[in-house]
DNA sequence: CTGTTAGCGCCTTCAG
DNA sequence: CTGAAGGCGCTAACAG
């Protein structure tokens, strides 16, 4: 098999250079005390021979790793595939590489935690939406390296996140201001973050959405599921067989309110005519079922660790607290509720 | 800060388990030469210390990266995300390390090739669900490393996919034995892989169904779209503005498919009473949707994908293109057509 | 079975 | 501005 790279190494580009070493490395390097000449020279000399500096080597021999490692629970979901792409994307542009670690169920978490997989591999490390408790945070700080979080509020390292009773209270204060006043919530919990200030957050802008409209909270109304669409469309039978069921529901995630939309045609009503939904995210999928939403532009978020990142790693000044702003999407799944001798 | 790993090196451990440190290397290594006693007793000091080896050193040393690149086009797609949480898994499960390469514009792509940012850096690399062209293979070559391709097939390297055409067949004949003959589609190609032969599979697909039924296609009813629900949607109210639009659409994947069911949503007509749709690929959007699909194992795909890069590695034998089966998924947006007249 | 000895490829003082 | 020399932490032959 051709190959090139296993061969050339900084010695050769050296001796093609006419250089020593040292200044070959330099060049590379461009640090200081190389003439402009020799520089440009040796960069010619290793574009030709296309040479690429051994990370191993370079590493062993003082330097960073150039990693950093990224923490994601459930990879697969859209959440976290597009925050991902944000913060790759801006990793690559300063070539840095991204170790992927997807943490898709407790065990796997535990490993992680435990063994540490990315323990001196990586100059920082991202979590992704995801709560890290005292212990895990005790485990990481062995790493000795820069943490960030993204997509949720953290108490010991820098994050960017939305800030979730806004979102919730936008959700909310959309479905009164149609007149709606029997509105059910359905809150989405991942069984990897119970307790995750994210859902709190979206169940308090329902509380407090409520309390300001002068309407007392029905806990009838409030479900509390695990993460997903199947779940939201569970839930959503459980309010369809109340006596009085609400005229307007609002989700924690658009997957859920998609799940709760199934459940409500196949009961054979209609949306919005019969009964409202909204969801938080402006998930693409929602987009396609014309779902009103809470958009929050997760791979700005991304991008914005990676930036933290990038200053953390160069011990620049950073913002450790950043809040993305949310904004209310209308589409057809919100209407006026209708009168109800109507229905 | 706290930190202990900076510290711990395998002259530490060899110091305290009383051993040289090639002892202690080929113990933690367990390699041949090594007494039960002995191991032991250095894998003791080892956790006590909890010691993990410099992968820089032992990389440089001889041994090997113990990682593997992914190449993936858009992370934040279902699809993909399902295929790399696969392959993560098992790579995982083998201690190898993941880095992650996302390529979502040509430019990236471009970038990718060209600087190849993972030479020097992996043991192996797995190229997700799109095709490397003949002089991206070149450049790939050159890295010198194990490559697999899932997620479509692959005329250089070892490959897991499904079998696109049947997929495509089980769609249609689906349709075709519901009654409808006018039937349309929605083909879909990613501007990354124009020509790619998923596509072309799928449609391929759709024409041999046709005619094995007797059906003269009808090039009015074939639409090629850019990859995407957004798209699907536009294509599909071309379709709608035809003097005799289909009683059935197939859509090249599920987003397609829903981006479909909006605009005959919008229209006002029902589905499937006035419109059969069907995509492929299972995506839990299309299950929110009660989409009627064929489903295909993406997760179990990456896994493979992996196990093949596992087998690679270690030099073991392994099947170079496997092939996983399609299941066809009857919900609700397909029915017998309608009379003409009665529509 | 175990210890000694060379490097792996590079960066970084240190002299010139 | 440049070259020589000493590791970085580990593995892989070699000897014992």
């Amino acid at each position: 098999m051709y190959n090139v790279s296993e061969k050339v190494n900084l010695v050769d580009i050296a001796g093609r250079a006419g250089v020593s070493l040292s200044t070959a490395s330099r060049a590379l390097n461009n640090a200081y005390g190389v003439s402009a000449a020799t520089r440009t020279r040796v960069l010619a000399v290793a574009e030709e021979l296309s040479y690429v500096v051994s990370p191993e080597a370079s590493r062993l021999a003082g330097g960073s790793t150039g990693r950093v490692a990224v923490v994601v629970p459930h990879i697969s979901r859209w959440f976290f595939g597009e925050m991902l792409a944000g913060l790759e994307e801006v990793l690559r542009s300063a070539d840095l590489d991204l170790l992927l670690y997807n943490i898709d169920t407790l065990d796997h978490r535990r490993h992680f935690f435990e063994r540490l997989p990315a323990r001196r591999k990586v100059d920082a490390v991202v979590v992704l939406a995801f709560p890290v408790d005292e212990q895990e945070r005790k485990r990481l700080e062995l790493m000795g390296v820069a943490i960030v979080a993204a997509g949720g509020q953290s108490a010991s390292y820098p994050f960017v996140c939305i800030d979730d009773h806004i979102a919730g209270r936008q959700a909310m204060d959309h479905l009164l201001f149609l007149g709606h006043r029997r509105i059910a919530m359905i809150a989405a919990e991942t069984p990897l973050a119970p307790g995750w200030p994210k859902t709190n957050q979206r169940s308090a802008g329902y509380y407090s959405a409520l309390e300001e409209a002068g309407i007392a909270p029905d806990e009838s109304l409030v479900r509390t599921v695990d993460w997903g669409g199947e779940e939201g469309a569970k839930a959503m039978g459980g309010l369809l067989s109340l006596k009085d069921p609400p005229t307007a529901v609002y989700a924690h995630s658009d997957e859920v309110a998609l799940g709760a939309i199934r459940t409500i045609r196949r009961a054979g009503l209609r949306i919005p005519e019969d009964i409202s939904v909204i969801g938080i995210d402006d998930h693409p999928a929602g987009a396609l079922a014309d779902l009103t939403t809470v958009h929050q532009s997760v791979r700005e978020q991304g991008a914005i660790a990676g930036r933290t990142v990038l200053a953390a790693l160069k011990h620049e000044e950073f913002d450790p607290a950043i809040i993305v702003p949310t904004e209310l999407i209308i589409r057809s799944t919100t209407a006026p509720p209708r009168r109800r001798g109507v229905l």
